[in-house]
DNA sequence: GTAATAGTGTCTATAAGACACTATTGA
DNA sequence: TCAATAGTGTCTTATAGACACTATTAC
């Protein structure tokens, strides 16, 4: 090497095709609730490989008109589900030889969280069919393309945990809630019921939802709706939620 | 598209370089304890870009010889330190089409654990000098080539949040420790002192360390060696330490 | 004996779980 | 009135922090 070189006259003479580099994409994991059951979107592949079969949604980074990760990923879900997102968080990455047949390759990720509210699934020329579908159906009867099912599993996985020590799960809902049905949607992640009282002490003394002055009537007492703080849709508490005791 | 297509034929036409895809790396941050001192690995690069600047030790997948990503970091590990790794966790992946000259780029951070035992530490072609550095001085008096003090500070960040819930800190020690060598490690990540009883209750009460048998003797009273038992280098507490109270 | 560090006994404080209780609506 | 869900009062339990105490070594 030419030890007179600059940092520039080497930039001049890179030409990354020169190396060999692995295929770099996106996966997401899209939690929603529906029918008081958690959904994860499913696409239908519509190309080659796997086609078919039913995957994640992702894809790979566009160089020209992604500035970073969090574009590219922005960009998927858009194109997918419409909406805003609520909570968008990086998962894990796998990378291998043997994940997809096109060679090495190498996919970052992400677990996003969304309200239910109105949305409308579009295909694109990806996938052929879009739908939202139970996780536990999707984990008892379906085998995923490449290892979709590994990346799901640890999604859900990162979701369960973090719901025994932050408030995540508001971001599953609209924005005015009851506490009654807020306590519904850590339970239906966590699997099991939580006490009532404990629920309430807990997300009251956190100080991060207000009272909207709203109430929620049924056909019985109506109850108080309340709408996030700012900044406060991942607090963190200092304890857990230990789960019912023996 | 030919709707005749299968999936092999469709795989024996795809050429990976057709398509503009983003150059992918792993990069380290390697902690160890020396000197009563946390520290972490810093190469000096000896080639472009940013030749000349102190790093984090990374670097490219090598598609032939590495089968995952896994693959990637153990070998990088080995080439630098030359020792096993007693935990290895990834941490992070930043992607951006400025975070490298060389165009846009992907890479996944890794965050080490080893225990400071005879370490010799070795350059090779890519680095010029490699040295243990305190990570305090590092944030304060150094500027890392591309964006490795973000990376870097998002492990360390890491490691102190897990020393509050894991009992990770075992890793950094040898096989054989006092508790107040173990609680001094604690301490030195978490930034301040932790009241005796209340650390040794919580480690003993975990079942994750045996007496040896054997004592550490010096000019006063001797204490007791533990080791970790199987499977106990990343125990779960239930609750986390709090710290000191007002 | 003293200095130094190892190790314990036992109190308080905090926040979770348990569970019985009251409150407010529609029908 | 009753059914249904909202919301509270208060006891118990688990585990962390505080802090004074005792134990065992080298000198």
């Amino acid at each position: 090497m030419n030890s007179q070189e600059t940092e520039s006259s080497f930039l001049e003479n890179y030409n990354i095709h020169e190396f060999d580099i692995p295929l770099t994409s996106v996966d997401m994991t899209i939690f929603t609730i529906e029918d008081d059951t958690l959904k994860i979107l499913l696409v239908k592949r519509a190309q080659f490989p796997s086609k078919g079969e039913w995957a994640l949604p992702g894809g790979f980074i566009n160089l020209k008109a992604d500035d970073t990760l969090n574009d590219t990923v922005s960009r998927k879900l858009k194109e997918k589900t419409g909406v805003e997102i609520s909570h968008l968080e990086q998962v894990a990455t796998y990378g291998s030889a043997s994940r997809d047949p096109r060679g090495w390759s190498v996919t970052i990720s992400y677990m996003a969280l969304i309200s239910n509210n109105n949305i409308t699934l579009t295909a694109d020329e990806s996938s052929e069919e879009v739908v939202w579908l139970p996780i536990e159906e999707i984990q008892k009867n379906y085998q995923l393309a490449f290892d979709h099912s590994t990346i799901l599993a640890e999604c859900y996985q990162r979701l369960k945990s973090k719901v025994q020590y932050t408030s995540l799960p508001i971001n599953l809902l609209p924005n005015t809630f009851t506490l009654s049905e807020l306590q519904k949607t850590f339970e239906l992640i966590l699997g099991y019921g939580i006490e009532k009282k404990s629920f309430r002490r807990r997300l009251l003394a956190a100080d991060i939802i207000a009272e909207t002055g709203e109430m929620r009537v049924g056909s019985n007492r109506p109850a108080k709706l309340y709408c996030p703080k700012s900044s406060s849709k991942e607090h963190l508490f200092q304890r857990s939620i230990e789960g019912p005791r023996e």
